[in-house]
DNA sequence: GCAAGGTC
C-alpha cells in the first residue's frame, strides 16, 4: 500500500482525485483518509491539520515561579507531539504499520517541509524499512500533481533544521519575557492575566503606540495659502498656489500683486489606471478593514469558511501571479450562476488578460472564487455570517472580475498660470472610459473637469485671499496601514498578521475601533518602558533579523545550535538590562495596573 | 499560563 500525507484534508481529496479517478473515503479515528487505485497499487491519502509536533520545555521548567525565567536560555525545549494533533497521529500510525511507500505531499514551503519530517519521524518509529520520499507540487492541479508524483525527491534537511531553529528562538523569547514581565506585576494582575512578550506581537503593539505618540506630541503648526478665483476664455476657475507662507503678512504682500496673468502650461493628458494585481491574503484583508469594515481576523475566518464550502480558494497566500495552469474562462463561466452573469458574459466575448503581480509563494495560488453564487445562496448557506460571508465572497469575485477587466482611462488635467510674481494651478480628471471600476466601485475617481484653455490665454483674478491653516498630526494607525507596515518590515506571514494584531487586543495593549488601532493605557505603558530600556526588543525590525539569521541556516549552511545559542546569548543581554530596572517596570506598570484594579473594585 | 507557524 501506498500512503499519501497531505498538509491538509482538501489536498488529500485532490491527490486521491487526480491520481485514482474514482476514490472512496473513509474514516480512521475520526480523520479523513482517501483510498484508490495508483495505477494497479492500493493508495490511501490521508489530510492533516499543519504541524503535529511542537516544541516545550519539561514540566518542571513550565513551573513560572519555581524556575528564574532567565534559567530558559540555558536550556532547550524538546519536540513533543500536539494533543490537539493525536487523532491525526494515531491515524498516521495506523496507515503507516501497513505501507510500503510513504510519500509526503506536504506543501512546497519551509514549513511543510518541516511537517514533513515530523510525519517522517511518527511513520519511522512504526515502520521501519518503508520507503520515504518528498513530493513538491506548486499548485493543487491534475497536471501538477501528476508531474509531483512522477519526480518524487527527498526532504530538504536545511529547511527543516530552520523552521525548527525559530520555533526554538520564539519560544524561549516568548517565554522568557513573559515570565518576566508576568512575574514583575503578578500581584497586581487578575487571575489568569499575564503580561505577554513576543517577537511579532510587541513590535507590532510598538508600531501602534509610536503612532500615537506622534499624534499626541504633535504641534499644530500656522501656515497660510493663497486661493483665487480666475476667469480664462470665460470660465470661472479655482486655483491655488503651491507655496505655504509663514506669515499672513508674507502671503498677504503676494497676493495682492495677482491681477493679470497668463496661461503658462494647459495640460490634457490621457492616463491609463490599472486594474488591481490577483489577490493575496494581507491585500484581502486590508481591502475588507478599509473598504467592507470587516477586521482581518474576521476576513481570515469568513474567507476560511468560504473555502470550505467550496466558494473560494486557498485563502492563505501571497502569490499574486495566476499560475499558467489554472483555466480562468472555466471559472469565467462558472461565475455566469451568479449576480454579475452581464458583465462575465461581456469579458468572455470580448477577451481578457489577467494582471500579474511579482510574488509567488510557491505554494499557492492568487485567491479567486471557485463556485459561482447569487446573494440569496450565500445567504441560506452561512446563515448568521451571511452579510458578511457575502460582503467577501462578492469583493473576491469582483477583484477577481476587476484583475481580468480593461483599465480605467482618465484625462488627467493641469492648469498653470503665471501672475508674475507667483503661479496658481490647478488639476482636474475627466473620466474617459471606466474600464474595471464598473465591477470594482472602491477604486472610483470622481470627476472634477476643468474647462479647456491654451497656453497664452489672458488671465484676469476675480477673488484673491489668503487662507489660513494649521499642519495636522499623521492619522491614527489604521488596520490597513498597519498590516501593510508589518508586511514591509517582516512581521508574520500572510496566515498570521492577523492573529498578532488579535493578539494585541486580547492582551488589553490594544483596540480596534473603526477600523483603527487604539493603544490601551496598558499597551502604551508596555510599550513605553520597552523602549525606554531595552528597544532591540520591540523596535519593528526585530522579526526580520531573526528570520534573516535562520535563513542563513539554508543559504550559508550556519549551524543551528550555534545560531540558536548566539541569538540567545544577544537576548540574554538585554534581558539583563531590563531586570537590572524591574524597579523602574514594576512602577511604571503598577499606575495603569491599579488603576485597572481600583476601577474593578469600583473605589477611587 | 509563555511564541509563531501550520491548520479546523
Amino acid at each position: 500500500m501506498i500512503l499519501i500525507v497531505a498538509e491538509k484534508r482538501s489536498v488529500a481529496q485532490a491527490i486521491a482525485r487526480y491520481l485514482g479517478g474514482t476514490y472512496k473515503v473513509e474514516k480512521i479515528y475520526g480523520v479523513s483518509a482517501y483510498r484508490f487505485l495508483y495505477g494497479n497499487r492500493e493508495a490511501v491519502a490521508l489530510g492533516l491539520s499543519g504541524h503535529i509536533m511542537d516544541y516545550d520545555f519539561t514540566a518542571r521548567q513550565n513551573v513560572w515561579s519555581w524556575l528564574p525565567p532567565e534559567e530558559l536560555f540555558k536550556t532547550s525545549p524538546i519536540l513533543v507531539l500536539r494533543e490537539e494533533a493525536i487523532k491525526y497521529v494515531r491515524a498516521l500510525r495506523s496507515l503507516a504499520r501497513k505501507a510500503e511507500e510513504v510519500y509526503l505531499a506536504l506543501d512546497a514551503d519551509s514549513e511543510g517541509e518541516a511537517i514533513s519530517y515530523e510525519v517522517a519521524l511518527v511513520v519511522r518509529l512504526v515502520n521501519k524499512n518503508v520507503k520515504i520520499y518528498r513530493v513538491r507540487f506548486n499548485a493543487v492541479t491534475y497536471k501538477d500533481i501528476k508531474i509531483a508524483f512522477q519526480n518524487p525527491t527527498k526532504l530538504d534537511l536545511k529547511q527543516v533544521e530552520k523552521v525548527f531553529s525559530r520555533m526554538q528562538i520564539d519560544l524561549t523569547l516568548g517565554a522568557v519575557f513573559t515570565r518576566f514581565l508576568t512575574l514583575t506585576v503578578r500581584d497586581l494582575l487578575e487571575k489568569g492575566q499575564f503580561l505577554s512578550y513576543g517577537p511579532c506581537q510587541t513590535p507590532v503593539l510598538g508600531i501602534v503606540v509610536t503612532r500615537e505618540l506622534q499624534r499626541r506630541n504633535f504641534k499644530p503648526e500656522k501656515y497660510y495659502v493663497i486661493k483665487a478665483v480666475v476667469e480664462i476664455r470665460g470660465y470661472k476657475i479655482e486655483m491655488s498656489a503651491d507655496v505655504r507662507f509663514k506669515t499672513r503678512k508674507e502671503a498677504e504682500a503676494v497676493a495682492t500683486t495677482i491681477k493679470r496673468g497668463v496661461v503658462k502650461a494647459a495640460i490634457y493628458r490621457p492616463h491609463y489606471i490599472q486594474p488591481p494585481e490577483p489577490l493575496e491574503t494581507v491585500e484581502l484583508e486590508r481591502r475588507a478593514s478599509r473598504w467592507l469594515g470587516i477586521n482581518s481576523k474576521k476576513t481570515l475566518d469568513i474567507a476560511e469558511e468560504l473555502y470550505r464550502a467550496g466558494y473560494i480558494s486557498y485563502p492563505r497566500t501571497e502569490t499574486t501571479i495566476y499560475p499558467p495552469t489554472l483555466n480562468l474562462r472555466e471559472i469565467l463561466q462558472e461565475l455566469i450562476r451568479g449576480e454579475h452573469s452581464r458583465y462575465v458574459e461581456e469579458l468572455l466575448l470580448r477577451g481578457f488578460r489577467p494582471t500579474r503581480g511579482d510574488s509567488d509563494d510557491g505554494a499557492h495560488p492568487p485567491i479567486y472564487p471557485t463556485k459561482g453564487a447569487t446573494k440569496s445562496e450565500i445567504y441560506k448557506t452561512f446563515g448568521k455570517i451571511g452579510d458578511n460571508a457575502w460582503a467577501i465572497y462578492d469583493f473576491v469575485v469582483r477583484h477577481f472580475l476587476a484583475t481580468l477587466s480593461p483599465p480605467a482611462q482618465v484625462e488627467k488635467q493641469k492648469i498653470v498660470v503665471d501672475f508674475g510674481k507667483i503661479q496658481l494651478e490647478v488639476e482636474g480628471q475627466r473620466t474617459i472610459d471606466e474600464g474595471y471600476w464598473r465591477i470594482y466601485p472602491w477604486e472610483r475617481q470622481s470627476d472634477r473637469p476643468l474647462p479647456r484653455v491654451y497656453v497664452g490665454d489672458e488671465v484676469h483674478a476675480i477673488k484673491v485671499e489668503v487662507v489660513e491653516r494649521e499642519t495636522e498630526p499623521p492619522p491614527p494607525m489604521s488596520e490597513s496601514e498597519l498590516l501593510a507596515l508589518m508586511k514591509k518590515y517582516g512581521i508574520g506571514t500572510d496566515a498570521t498578521m492577523q492573529d498578532h494584531i488579535y493578539t494585541n487586543i486580547k492582551r488589553g495593549y490594544m483596540k480596534l475601533q473603526k477600523g483603527k488601532c487604539i493603544p490601551t493605557k496598558l499597551g502604551e505603558t508596555l510599550a513605553i518602558t520597552l523602549f525606554q530600556y531595552t528597544p532591540e526588543l520591540i523596535e519593528p525590525t526585530v522579526r526580520a533579523r531573526i528570520e534573516r539569521a535562520i535563513q542563513g541556516i539554508v543559504k550559508n549552511g550556519i549551524s543551528p545550535n550555534r545560531l540558536i545559542q548566539e541569538i540567545k546569548s544577544e537576548f540574554e543581554k538585554y534581558y539583563n538590562d531590563l531586570k537590572k530596572h524591574r524597579d523602574e517596570i514594576r512602577r511604571a506598570l503598577e499606575t495603569v495596573l491599579n488603576s485597572k484594579a481600583r476601577e474593578r473594585s469600583g473605589t477611587y
